[in-house]
DNA sequence: TGGATTATTATGTCTAGACATAATATCGGA
DNA sequence: TCCGATATTATGTCTAGACATAATAATCCA
């Protein structure tokens, strides 16, 4: 076990524990230093990961102080759902509803197959200034979420998860009764400042949920 | 701006522009080093900081390469209720409609008000056992989720989001119609392998949803 | 030619310093 | 006593090396 990897566990260890309690001082990277035998690099490489991983505060002068326990703060994996599916190894299918340019947007309307039902009936607009090459491409065959993620990277992503009752569009989509109740996903994202696409996915409830774990130690 | 910043945003740049594309082979440290001046040390900690981004990938011999961007990983704030409600500056109240003694498990059952309105119902479970103190707790004043922050750390938890229709007892604890459409998030946690708590939020669909964020560069 | 051994290479971790920076504590003067 | 300048301290960032480790490439022998 690394040195790094000893100090993190053994700081964490009295956190945990409670020997040391939100607030507490701990002692400062020179002294974790000559506790454990290493250099100070090591420590601040430790320090920061427990920084990062939310135990810890650091403050210049004052020291490092174990942080207020207040938020879970969870990774939320939110794959393409055509590997989401294939991870499942289940059988994936899109089809394309609707596809049509509306003045500077690229609107495409479609449902997610799992197994031959229909698992999420998606709404998506496409800023075509920011994806030219949008224009050109069907989506007849392949999924426009699938395409972007091979054409165009990210800078940044707003997700907002939601529960609806299905309209009777998007219940008629799904092959479930109007009011059924949906977990629904919005997702905007955007390559710097440029607008990507905004996508509206609405899941059957009873197909689909989302999983988030949470581990504070830091790899 | 630091070196370490400035080789990030400089190798973020190629990544996100297309001059690297998923797959390629980025130089050496060495290399990197030589190009921008600085040690190997410092190409290192930026390397790492892209790596835990997921912009990279790290191969010992190989060297690093642009990662394909397949999954949006972000980063899910589960705040306790109390402090949610707080930040948004409304009244919070916490209701106890049930506490009873179930054997090894300590089942609460109660209501999250927002300014009088009722936003969640939760029925919880305490394991007794790894938590000794809520035996002598009424949780009558203070939500057993504020009180567990304060009186025990978890290791780690698991979140499960989903939608589904208010049950009549729901319904009629949230005042809403039956079959409502709620956002249920579900929460386990755990000390070590000891489990901690294990809850259920339903949520009043008008008002409440969740919001995450995606930002693939490290701070 | 095939397979096992050896050399090479790039990352992973670490050291023992250095200077920068920001926040606090102390002290001197008005 | 109050205020401002100064000293102190702990983190933040960095250097120029070092050795460890793992994966690939080259080599040598049967």
């Amino acid at each position: 076990m690394s040195f790094d990897a000893r100090i993190r566990a053994a700081i964490e260890g009295d956190i945990r524990s409670g020997a040391l309690r939100p607030g507490d001082r701990l002692p400062s990277e020179h002294e974790l230093a000559a506790h454990h035998g290493c250099s100070r690099a090591t420590v601040s490489k430790a320090m920061a990961a427990l920084h990062r991983a939310g135990l810890i505060e650091r403050r210049r002068k004052a020291g490092s102080f174990v942080a207020d326990q207040h938020v879970h703060s969870a990774v939320l994996e939110v794959p393409d759902l055509e590997q989401l599916i294939a991870a499942r190894g289940h059988a994936y299918r899109w089809h394309c509803r609707e596809r049509r340019q509306d003045g500077p947007e690229l609107h495409v309307e479609g449902l997610h197959f799992e197994n031959g039902t229909p698992l999420a009936f998606e709404t998506r607009a496409i800023t075509v200034a920011t994806v030219p090459d949008a224009a050109a491409e069907s989506f007849a065959e392949v999924a426009p979420g699938t395409w972007l993620l091979a054409h165009i990277p990210w800078t940044s992503a707003r997700h907002r998860i939601l529960a609806a009752g299905a309209t009777s569009v998007e219940a008629e989509a799904l092959g479930v009764p109007a009011g059924t109740a949906c977990l629904i996903l919005e997702r905007s994202t955007w390559r710097g400042d440029a607008p990507v696409t905004t996508v509206r996915q609405v899941f059957r409830g009873d197909m689909f949920d989302m999983v988030a774990h949470f581990e504070p130690s830091p790899r």
